[in-house]
DNA sequence: TTGAATGCAAAAAATTTGCATATTG
DNA sequence: CAATATGCAAATTTTTTGCATTCAA
């Protein structure tokens, strides 16, 4: 059983349907190996693909290809975990972040994957995993800076 | 307004010094440049270096051995903004994050730079500054997660 | 069928490194 | 002074591209 499971593919389908490309072997198996590996380099997925039995190699002009494309339609970020090159890791569906301004309250929305290179420096660190999807943050809001910065 | 201010390079000194690092006139250009830019990529910087008049260019292994000593050192933080490469900027001090556990209740900290690659991320997408000093993080810690994972 | 995607090979970027020389502490 | 940092040039590593061929829709 398990393994994979049929709602990833489908929802890979749908969402490169949703933006008119193809879903293509390679594809499925680069967001794959994404997910597998939790983050890894474009020379981690190439190597983790080559290394399976029964499939052919994934060029690297097309992992390349592939991670840029998924994360265009948002399947996957890429973050700086390593100090050399970028990562890449799987985008769970679902979560905003929560910004809320100090000064007037107000309440924005953005993109969880922005604290996923947090999250994953935090569990690196200090074994603690973060509830990203509950994640709120404090701060100031271009709003208000702006107000500030020209009294 | 003001600019630059002598405590910043007060706070290099400090800080290399600390590390058993010289203080440069390289390193201290470098730093000046990244606070000034906000964000840059290294190419950014060495650029910027470049058009001052008066001052000589700073060759590309420097400020690209300068960037890498002051992420070290903790005055700089690395992300990724653009696609391509990743862009520097400048860490503010103050802080250590709390990490609170949803499970035990307990409080832990980590070092506020770990919010650094976010708060850059959330600025440049939402103009919004997060006060990074009073970061409070929740999620499950990692003696509650050995826990639950071996019952 | 038919345009989009892949693989291959080569090019373009980006980043690092060795070493003589200049500088800092 | 002694040790470290810089600049320069060359080497690596990473990422992108052009094009003929193959494949998904």
């Amino acid at each position: 059983m398990g393994g994979g499971g049929p709602e990833a593919a489908g929802e890979l389908g749908d969402v490169l349907h949703a933006h008119g490309l193809r879903v293509t072997p390679q594809r499925r198996r680069v967001l794959a190996a994404v997910r597998r590996l939790g983050h890894a380099t474009a020379d981690d997925v190439a190597e983790h693909l080559a290394g399976q039995a029964g499939s052919a190699p994934v060029d690297t002009s097309t992992v390349y290809r592939s991670l840029s494309l998924l994360e265009d339609v948002g399947l996957v970020g890429r973050t700086q975990l390593d100090r050399r090159v970028p990562s890449f890791h799987p985008v769970e569906h679902g979560g905003h972040l929560h910004l809320i301004c100090d000064r007037c309250g107000r309440m924005t929305e953005t993109p969880a994957d922005a604290a996923a290179v947090l999250a994953a420096e935090v569990l690196v660190r200090d074994g603690f995993v973060v509830d990203t999807a509950h994640l709120a943050l404090r701060g100031t809001c271009a709003a208000c800076r702006t107000l500030e910065e020209t009294p």
